[in-house]
DNA sequence: ACTATTTCGTCATGGCGGTTTACAAATTAG
DNA sequence: CTAATTTGTAAACCGCCATGACGAAATAGT
């Protein structure tokens, strides 16, 4: 029972939807959704000025959606403005509900999403699961999965999908799990182990860790890079609103590029790619330090404590992440960079020789680089939002399954 | 006079058209362009089945783009199947047609290419335009212009814009040229050099490259990074058939990706970016030449001879190229990397290295390396091309202007 | 207090675009 | 020569949005 979310979540609203008056009513009601979605609650007649349709036909519209449970009326608004005041209209807070999860190396998470953007539940639990296979984790998974859609459908919310955020390669049909080299899965197609009578997707965790960014991000534009880390360095490339994936969906493999064409060896059969430099275990060696459990906390601690050895090795790897990251945005031209995930909290100490190197490197204006607010909440937010985002995008197809 | 051509080329069939009725129709009408565009001559009834619209809609959508001049009915048909035979309907080979006009550093051009896709008129100039002034430049270019399009409209066809490509970076309004080393050219606005009364785009020369690959080329696929290099090293990546632009137009910059971090300075701020390993000035140097006029030539000429230092020189740039382009190939996926310009022809030299480290550095299927068959006409067919797709993603807006 | 003005939401009407249904025309199969 | 099949078109219909008019509900002015 499990059908794709559409794949390739798409920019803007309803991208595929045939271009029949059916499609365009489509388009229109979802048009709808994402301004009073965007722009807090809004009148009828606001509505129509924002999306450049008439009031009547805004009228048909959101009939349509308050029938659907996707719209509430929140009763006459009173501004200070002269003329019969609007009646104001939000996202519902009841009904449809997007569902992410998260499977980190330490942690998994679940959590429900109303359309409103509010979590209404969560579920975390923390336990190593390097190495382990995927039937038990995913076993553990559902038990959280479990809890938070019980708290949700006590809250008058139904799943309208779950996406899964994994820290690995995941093929384009938003299923199998090419590669997690943390978790040393391969080849694992989450499908069958995930029986859930609504869309699943599952997608790269720093992928989703963008589109958080891009989506709740302040001030987050259309087009950046956003890298973050765990072991592997994850860059995720948003274009005008939308991630690229690449033909196999694995685009954004920065720790890969090589730095230093003749440095050391790397797994992946190359030789100086970024990992070797700016990778957790590459890190923790230079700073000679060594755990298995929150190396990251490890080294932000070490840092901030003033080690100079944990400080060195940081540097060194901005120096390194900035020479990448100059090769990505002379090909990309993007209007930011954001640091996310791991390196959020590492950034203190990554940034200044990060910086330094990518002003240096390129001509004209640098390319600014920022850091997100979300950090590690990012993946698991994304993906919960990749599902609210998909009801906005195509309303009729969710009301349908009501 | 000179408005722009929809900026940023859109993939699809009228991306920006309004979600209206109207909008609808004139999506429908570009649909209906695009299929008889690519599939040949065909019946309503056929293009009622490729779109998915019944023959009745077809049939209005026809004689309004035959009332315009667009499409043209050829008579019967005449095959073997059962039935009435369907009547052909081919794109008008009279009417609009698309202005390409090239600006090289040893020569200029100027194709008029029609709705078929046919060249119907051309006309070339060699000469050194290295360091010169962009308005006698521009002059010599309109002279070009005026032949063209005089023996064009002796043809029957009226411009319906002219695209020219420009060995440098353009900004995002399409119109003024910011860098062009080989010029000399720094933030020139070729508008008012160019008062034609039809609309003007001005592109870079290898991203016009990579779009006459991906519409012309057999086989290209709607995912792949084109790399051609004159003097700079440019690249083109195209995801799903739409250019990347970036923020300011000036992505693809591939020459001043780092190669070797600490390598030799390059005037772009930088150490070691791939332009001091795989430029042209670089190779020359490398295989011990010098020359003013075709540069490419020259190394080729001589690698096919068996000049050792020049097939050195090759090897050596191929592999610089290779490294680069793992970085890239990491970071977007494609499903292939061309080589066009000058670099096709510098190809059998250029590729086992390049290849060689292409593989070596990527885990699993490395990504297939092609050559463009356009070579240095790519440019001047792509800027032509791009007019004529413009016109097909939204006739009416040509057909108004007939 | 009362009227004029402004704005909101809705209804009836109409235009536009594609679908449905029906039919004549043109070909092949038997 | 008839039956079957496919094409292109015309007429009626339906869905969707625009237009214009109206009542409702607020403010501004006298």
């Amino acid at each position: 029972m499990t059908a794709p979310l559409h794949e390739a979540h798409p920019a803007g609203p309803g991208r595929a939807l045939p271009n029949t008056q059916q499609g365009m009513r489509r388009r229109n009601l979802a048009r709808v959704m994402h301004t009073v979605s965007a722009e807090g609650p809004l009148s009828r007649a606001a509505v129509a000025s924002h999306i450049g349709l008439t009031r009547a036909a805004v009228s048909t519209l959101v009939d349509e959606l308050i029938r659907s449970g996707l719209l509430e009326e929140l009763g006459p608004e009173r501004p200070g403005r002269v003329g019969r005041p609007g009646s104001a209209l939000a996202v519902s807070g009841h009904g449809p509900a997007g569902i992410g999860a998260e499977v980190g190396v330490d942690h998994l998470a679940v959590c429900a999403v109303d359309l409103r953007g509010e979590v209404r539940s969560r579920a975390v639990r923390h336990g190593a699961n390097r190495g382990r296979a995927p039937e038990p984790v995913i076993e553990e998974l559902i038990e959280l999965l479990r809890r938070v859609l019980a708290e949700a459908e006590r809250e008058g919310l139904w799943p309208a999908g779950l996406a899964v955020a994994v820290p690995g390669l995941v093929a384009r049909d938003a299923r199998t799990v090419v590669r997690a080299p943390n978790l040393d899965w391969r080849d694992t197609d989450l499908g069958p182990l995930l029986p859930v009578d609504f869309p699943l997707t599952v997608g790269n965790e720093a992928n989703f860790g963008a589109l958080a960014e891009l989506w709740l991000g302040e001030g987050t534009p259309r087009d950046f890079l956003h890298v973050s880390a765990e072991i592997g360095i994850g860059a995720a490339v948003v274009v005008d609103g939308g991630l690229l994936h690449g033909t196999r969906g694995f685009a954004g493999e920065l720790g890969h590029v090589p730095v230093q064409p003749d440095g050391p060896e790397c797994p992946c059969g190359g030789r100086g790619c970024l990992e070797q430099y700016a990778g957790e275990e590459a890190v923790l060696r230079a700073a000679g330090l060594e755990s298995d459990e929150d190396r990251v906390g490890l080294l932000a601690g070490r840092a901030a404590e003033g080690d100079e050895d944990v400080r060195r090795a940081l540097r060194d790897a901005g120096t390194a992440l900035g020479v990448a990251l100059t090769g990505a945005v002379n090909l990309l031209d993007p209007e930011s960079v954001v640091l996310g995930g791991a390196l959020a909290g590492l950034a203190p100490w990554l940034l200044p020789s990060l910086e330094a190197e990518l002003d240096r490197r390129t001509a004209g204006p640098a390319c600014p680089v920022s850091v997100s607010r979300l950090g590690p909440e990012g993946p698991l937010l994304g993906a919960a939002h990749s599902v609210v985002r998909a009801v906005l995008d195509d309303p009729v197809a969710v009301a349908e399954r009501a």
